[in-house]
DNA sequence: GTCTATAGTCGGATAGAC
DNA sequence: GTCTATCCGACTATAGAC
């Protein structure tokens, strides 16, 4: 009996592949990883990916499971805490707000901290190359976060800014305030030629968080006028 | 005598490989893209590729410099009547701070008008991908107009804000800001699936370029306090 | 300048021994 | 589950005729 204590040997070699992949697929992307480049990464066999994967991009498509899988486990406790929170929010509007914005920014933290992680500047390029051109694998990491993500910033904002939560306007303001925080993983190549940031440090991040913490408490600071 | 009545035939290859190159890189990537599904959609000879651009790489770097000549054509003009208004800013605090915020939005406008039209959407993908990890390709573009429209971003955000100019903070504020309009066509698929835009109409545009100017209105309302 | 033809390389997938 | 060996298609670059 060891189906406990033995851990099975594709396992690792599965495991091995994936974060291999990771790494290889962001650097160079899809068409740029060659399977035998996967596999040396890997340390493992090169015919080893059809067999566990049925192919090169069946291993794509688990490394987004895997992404997926990463961003949950980061985001998961803040966003369950913040849920909760919501349906005790003061009554007072003005309270209300303050509440709703306070309850913004600390999602936002732990959103930056996960892109400020080092596992996400593997991650980031090939996510972002998915949005380009969004296929299956773009759904996995949708599905299971982002979308789920979006709504509530959406809510928050919504109550923090005085805006109706089902309009356009307020959806707009939404993937601007996630632009804000995006852009540093994003527009990675502006960020290290004018910021000569070569990589993100905590007091890099720490600056971000202060500015953006300055930004969207301005914005929100009163009532948003409808349009 | 014809040198100037007959455009040379090597000039009209050149142009139609350019031309469909910016498409086919955008949509499959440098790696993705084969020598002669190039050459097909340029209706041109495979072979000419070679002997024009040296190769696929020459190629790929000649996309670059037209994508960073489109870039200058558009911008420019608004860039130097900007460049020339802000010698001629009133001395006045209050109304030289309302005056650089409404030259930056103007800038953004064009900004926006620029990522919007239909041209961007095919170079995104190529400067998003050379972003994450800056070749030649990227120097092209952000020597030739990124750099100086963030130094003038920059400036006219520490003006109208009463941030010092030269202070990270105000630096990070700048790409906060262009995060803010660039988020539309870098996070594409966020917006298609969440917003249910499925391209950039002019009434989109109109919306982006309203929250974009009641955003920065409101977070330079007052002078942004110094940390 | 443009074409055809091909050399030379490398890719993903898989058969079959262990 | 893992390995070696190999098939075969696709690729880039280029030689050489026109």
């Amino acid at each position: 009996m060891n189906t406990i204590t033995n851990p099975p040997r594709g396992d690792q070699t599965r495991k091995a592949l994936i974060a291999a992949a990771l790494d290889v697929f962001g650097r160079t992307g899809f068409d740029g990883a060659s399977t035998r480049a996967l596999a040396r990464a890997a340390g493992v066999n090169q015919a080893l990916i059809g067999y566990h994967f049925g192919g090169k991009r069946g291993l794509y498509l688990a490394v987004f499971e895997n992404i997926a899988e990463q961003m949950q486990a980061h985001m998961a406790p803040t966003v369950e805490g913040i849920d909760h929170q919501l349906n005790e929010l003061p009554l007072d509007d003005g309270e209300r707000r303050e509440r709703a914005l306070q309850l913004l920014l600390t999602l936002f933290d732990a959103f930056i901290d996960m892109l400020a992680g080092q596992a996400s500047a593997h991650w980031t390029p090939l996510v972002l190359r998915e949005q380009q051109d969004p296929t299956e694998a773009f759904d996995l990491i949708y599905d299971s976060l982002i979308g789920r993500l979006l709504s509530l910033i959406t809510r928050l904002v919504a109550i923090s800014s005085g805006m109706e939560e089902g309009s356009e306007a307020c959806r707009i303001r939404t993937l601007m305030i996630l632009g804000h925080a995006m852009v540093f993983r994003i527009a990675r190549g502006f960020t290290k030629r004018y910021l000569q940031w070569e990589e993100l440090t905590p007091a890099h991040v720490d600056a971000i968080k202060e500015q953006f913490r300055h930004s969207v408490e301005s914005q929100f600071s009163e009532r948003v006028p409808q349009s």
